[in-house]
DNA sequence: ACAAGGCATCGACGTCCGTCGATAACTCTG
DNA sequence: CAGAGTTATCGACGGACGTCGATGCCTTGT
């Protein structure tokens, strides 16, 4: 594995490994609409809302999260497939797929 | 999601989110004999002994690798199947598997 | 035009993390 | 037993990260 590739995965499992990112994208997911606003985050997180909008930015950056602005409210919802791939990437490290 | 299981899949990404230790597992497992002793690895990771004997603590105690000392020299290998196993519940967070 | 409300950004603070040099512990060799 | 070599641990330093309060932007409704 490249040291390219390497940090490049490094930076994607990075925006995943926070309890509270997770649990945003779970929430999220588990919207009947599949989608959600900042709002609707803060209570179950238990978060201010400056913190649920970084995270969310971390997120869309990464590339798991979609942001939808419609008027005043912002709403975010899962790329499909975006974290398949991460866990089908995974196993790769660990098999000679060392390309 | 749970918050404690959020929290526990958290701590297991962050042992990953590392772009040396991404490489310290591929170089391991690139490994004709699927082991390495941390003097092999201090070369390729243009990284002192001491940081990659903390990188693969780290490992090791996520579960990712395993440590089999023999005389002077600690040999690390892999953990079948614990990496793929990650990769299996990622998409579980995006999935309405919220259980 | 003004007020209200949702969101993003900014600045700051405390904590955690990666890295290193120095040192200790342990094992084999002579 | 003394010496050399490998690894683990310790202490410290710099940078990155998560969180918050305050503030500004922008849209809607009156």
């Amino acid at each position: 594995m490249s040291p390219q590739r390497a940090a490049d995965l490094a930076r994607t499992l990075k925006a995943l490994a926070d309890p509270a990112r997770l649990r945003l994208l779970s929430l999220i997911a588990a919207s009947p609409t599949g989608e959600a606003c900042i709002c609707d985050l803060t209570g179950p997180l238990e978060l201010t809302q400056p913190t649920v909008s970084h995270h969310c930015k971390v997120l869309v950056d990464a590339g798991f999260l979609r942001r939808d602005k419609r008027g005043v409210w912002a709403h975010y919802s899962l790329v499909p497939g975006a974290m398949q791939a991460v866990g089908a990437d995974l196993p790769g490290v660990g098999k000679l797929v060392t390309a």
